[in-house]
RNA sequence: GCCGGUGUGGUGGAAUGGUAGACACCAGGGACUUAAAAUCCCUUGGGAGCGAUCCCGUACCGGUUCGAGUCCGGUCACCGGCACCA
């Protein structure tokens, strides 16, 4: 018989639509299992090749939780607001719903295809005013709760895209999307203020099972940073106040610099002897990025304010102040303290500018660069009653000194900043608030919920930098809820991570019209016990959904700090690169290459791209091959943690090898039950396959299959020893599965499908072969195997080892000083001359 | 610069301190076939030898150990994140 996948794809795939086995029951008995994906982004080019490694990953997970007997929740929806869907619709003329509705279509037919266990009744779409109610519905209890609010500030503004874009979305000063230079606007925005729970988005981290890089990379995100602000009096009638790590370099100030953009600038106007040129500075900073300041760091620009003088609290002495703007507003108190002689930055302005580098602690050389200690034992000079004193011991003398004294507190900063909620695009929830002249912002009332997005002729940005609801005066114009009175509507629209903050939720009850969800199916769903998604949402999507559900616990509305338990990340899957130096033979087509494409022309494996031609599409290898073949060969590829590059050759392994599972009815016999000769290799592999599927190592535990399909071949099996094949492989390959388990008969004799069955249980006692090889060692190296019954003990191995033909050789000539033996391994015999 | 990670055959990749290269891909040889595809069998880290065998080999240098791809110290290369954060 034939392996036509196609025709068994599409007939389980009817059965599963009409018998729904992957249902969730919220409040089942059964211990609940609640996996996760990332949920997609329907774009207009459809599933990515990249997209079934996580979710295959999943879904092996969650299929072998049901067959150990858990309730599992494994639900799919779609994270549809977008700028690339509202592009695509100016481009081509279509409204944004209808290219979302369009896309999500195809997304649910190629998802559907590849065999998924979804729990397609709990499917989600942000942007459907069912869902998106309750995302203005978490967005004004934030506003209630004083978490949002509008400031004036210079956000980064992508003049292609016409958006302003969060910090996170800002790479290497160009736009995350587009690519184009980011450049600063000042613009009225809503704010979320995540930075209050900074703290806590850290120290939380320390109890969950989350992959340790994830964790590193949000702490460093945050950004958090323990130190003293200090306050110098100056010839003004203000202070200025500085933060510093370094408390304990106090003695070895030269100057002091504010940040162009300080408003004490402004105050001080009168008493700035040199105001025109400082002002000349202040404007020139503010035409720059702050990607270009940062790039122009190394010569160090600056201008002294004369008439200005600091006193250093530590010592009385007078000291310049600066502008220069390598000190960032955002950042701290927006002025620092310069020690040259212990801050690279400050070492070259003081150098540039001539100002001094004193010495405070030794150990380095300052005429040639600052001295930062690599550890904190190093000993302090020229600092007053610091001196002699470590590092260590200095700061919190310093600390504890300055507080006494009254100029210094102990202070906490973060790199972390608030996080910017608005976008001036169409394509995303409406923000439901209106602007009364006499109430300023108030909310609208729960029961107006949900503020629809209204039909516009035209949503193409505006080049002022409004959102195209602003044209709307219909809808903008409405009343105050509060005093009746004429009001605004606020035209900007959320960012496109607000709907996936907590679509998680939504899903335990995707249904209610009442609450965004129900106490009783929050409390028996969450938190998600597995939850997989991409490195790079770790400081987007998954740090803002954690801080959402921060906000919902304290307010009552979830019962877990935590919306995720555990956390693990795929690697990207790459394409073969067509202007790779290895494709080709001689040294003139290698450099070739090399000068038309740099450095890109030396990697083997690049990011897929149209322009690259390297693009694989799911459903032209599920037309060749069968989903079963995808998901086997997508999980076969290597680590799952790590990039892995494509391979269509590598492809046919994996339909190679179904193939075979499938031959195997062919040549089994047609008892049911299992064989005594299989006994060991079905346990050992029942082992392999069930450590590793919750350990994500899809790689090996298909390598293990392959090996008991070998081993199959050369001993030959019974039908009783295929079931355990294919309840194996079920997992992996469920549709195959499915149809083994009916031409066995199994599905007969039991009246359930494979995927029902309960996951097949192993005996250590049996995953051990009665006879073993062992490695036998001379002086640590291999010198023979010999074959010992398992268990031997050490006498008996011993002496098997010295019986042996080569180790003979080996020992004439020598006398046995000493013998270790590793159980059911090894024996090493170690050996010298005989006197 | 700081933080994290990785380095193993022609390729993807396996190896709780215990037989390095499992399992695959590619390649070569053979069987079947009029032929091709598919399938099946064999070879396949490098080197020496007719052979039994022997030597070398997990980026590089050193250490710990009976034994190191694995642990420790140092070096180099690459990848990812952050970056004038005081």
């Amino acid at each position: 018989m034939k392996y036509d996948f196609a025709a068994i794809e599409k007939k389980w795939q009817d059965k599963w639509e009409e018998l729904k086995p992957y249902a969730a029951v919220t409040g089942s008995a059964k211990p609940k299992f609640y996996g996760l994906i990332e949920f997609p982004y329907p774009s207009a080019a459809g599933l990515h090749v990249g997209h079934p490694r996580p979710f295959t990953a999943i879904d092996i997970v969650a299929r072998k939780k049901r067959m150990e007997g858990y309730n599992v929740l494994f639900p799919i929806g779609f994270d549809a607001f977008g700028l690339p869907t509202e592009n695509f619709a100016i481009k081509n003329h279509i409204h944004p719903a209808i290219v979302t509705r369009q896309n999500i279509e195809n997304f649910t037919r190629q998802l559907k295809m590849l065999g998924y266990s979804f729990d397609w009744d709990r499917c989600v779409d942000t942007t459907d005013p069912k869902y998106y109610k309750w995302t203005q519905w978490i967005f004004l209890q934030l506003f209630k709760n004083g978490m949002a609010y509008k400031t004036t500030m210079p956000i980064n503004w992508c003049p292609s895209c016409k958006i302003g874009l969060a910090n996170e979305e800002v790479v290497e000063g160009k736009c995350e999307r587009c690519g184009s230079d980011v450049v600063r606007k000042e613009k009225s925005q809503w704010m979320l203020r995540i930075t209050k729970y900074a703290d806590r988005l850290i120290d939380d981290l320390d109890d969950l099972d989350f992959i340790e890089r994830v964790k590193v990379q949000q702490k460093n995100w945050i950004g958090r940073s323990t130190g003293c602000e200090v306050s110098f009096k100056t010839n003004t009638p203000d202070d200025i106040t500085v933060y510093t790590t370094r408390a304990d370099t106090l003695f070895g100030v030269s100057y002091v610099v504010i940040s162009p953009e300080h408003p004490l600038l402004d105050k001080w106007q009168e008493q700035i002897e040199n105001r025109d040129e400082v002002q000349a500075y202040r404007e020139a900073a503010s035409r720059k990025s702050d990607f270009e300041r940062g790039e122009l760091n190394k010569d160090k620009t600056g201008v002294q304010l004369k008439g200005i003088e600091v006193i250093n609290p530590a010592n009385g002495e007078i000291v310049p102040m600066f502008v220069s703007d390598y000190v960032l507003m955002g950042y701290g108190t927006g002025i620092v303290m310069g020690v040259p002689g212990h801050d690279q930055r400050d070492w070259e302005f003081a150098t540039k500018f001539g100002l001094p580098i004193i010495e405070v602690v030794s150990g380095g050389d300052i005429t040639k660069e600052a001295f930062v200690a690599k550890d904190d034992s190093a000993i302090m000079v020229n600092s007053g009653f610091l001196n002699g004193m470590t590092v260590k011991e200095a700061i919190p003398a310093m600390k504890e000194y300055a507080v006494k004294q009254g100029w210094g507190r102990e202070k906490v900063n973060y790199k972390l900043r608030d996080w910017v909620f608005t976008r001036q695009r169409y394509w995303g929830e409406p923000i439901p608030l209106v602007n009364c002249e006499k109430c300023g912002w108030v909310p609208l009332p729960e029961s107006e919920l949900p503020l629809v997005l209204p039909n516009v002729e035209s949503y193409e940005p505006t080049d002022d930098g409004e959102s195209p609801l602003s044209k709307m005066t219909d809808w903008v114009n409405t009343t105050c809820p509060c005093c009746g009175g004429p009001a605004k509507r606020e035209t900007d629209t959320m960012p496109n991570w607000a709907g996936s903050n907590w679509y998680y939720l939504r899903y335990m009850d995707p249904h209610n019209d009442k609450e965004f969800v129900s106490k009783e199916a929050e409390e028996y769903w969450g938190p998600v016990d597995w939850y997989n998604g991409g490195m790079e949402h770790t400081t987007l999507h998954l740090l803002y959904s954690r801080f959402w559900h921060k906000f919902l616990y304290d307010i009552g509305a979830v019962h877990t700090k935590e919306p995720y338990a555990k956390r693990t990340s795929h690697g990207m899957i790459l394409g073969r690169n067509p202007h790779y130096v290895g494709n080709v033979e001689s040294e003139e087509e290698k450099q070739a290459l090399i000068e038309k494409y740099g450095s890109q022309a030396l990697r083997p494996a690049v990011k897929m791209s149209k322009s690259l031609g390297n693009v694989v599409n799911p459903d032209d290898v599920i037309k060749a091959y069968g989903a079963d073949t995808m998901r086997v060969y997508i999980m076969f590829i290597g680590d799952f943690e790590k990039t892995a590059t494509w391979s269509d050759e590598a492809v046919k392994g994996s339909k190679r090898f179904l193939d075979r599972c499938f031959n195997l009815m062919d040549i089994a016999s047609e008892s049911m039950e299992a064989t005594p000769a299989n006994e060991a290799i079905i346990h050992k592999t029942i082992k392999k396959v069930t450590e590793d599927i919750d350990q994500l190592k899809m790689n090996t535990a298909i390598a293990a299959l392959m090996t008991m399909v070998n081993e199959f071949y050369a001993k030959g099996l019974s039908r009783g020893d295929l079931q355990y094949l294919i309840l194996l492989l079920s997992p992996f390959a469920p549709h195959i599965a499915e149809e083994m388990w009916e031409l066995t008969g199994f599905a007969a004799k039991t009246g359930r499908m494979a995927m029902q069955m309960d996951w097949p249980k192993y005996d250590e006692a049996k995953t051990v072969d009665a006879v073993r090889e062992m490695a036998v060692q001379v002086n640590g190296k291999l010198r023979s195997t010999i074959q010992v019954a398992t268990g031997a003990d050490d006498e008996t191995v011993i002496a098997a080892a010295c019986a042996d033909e080569k180790i003979k050789r080996q020992m004439e000539g020598m006398q046995l000083v000493k013998t270790i033996v590793v159980k059911n391994k090894l024996v090493n015999l170690i050996l010298k001359p005989a006197k």
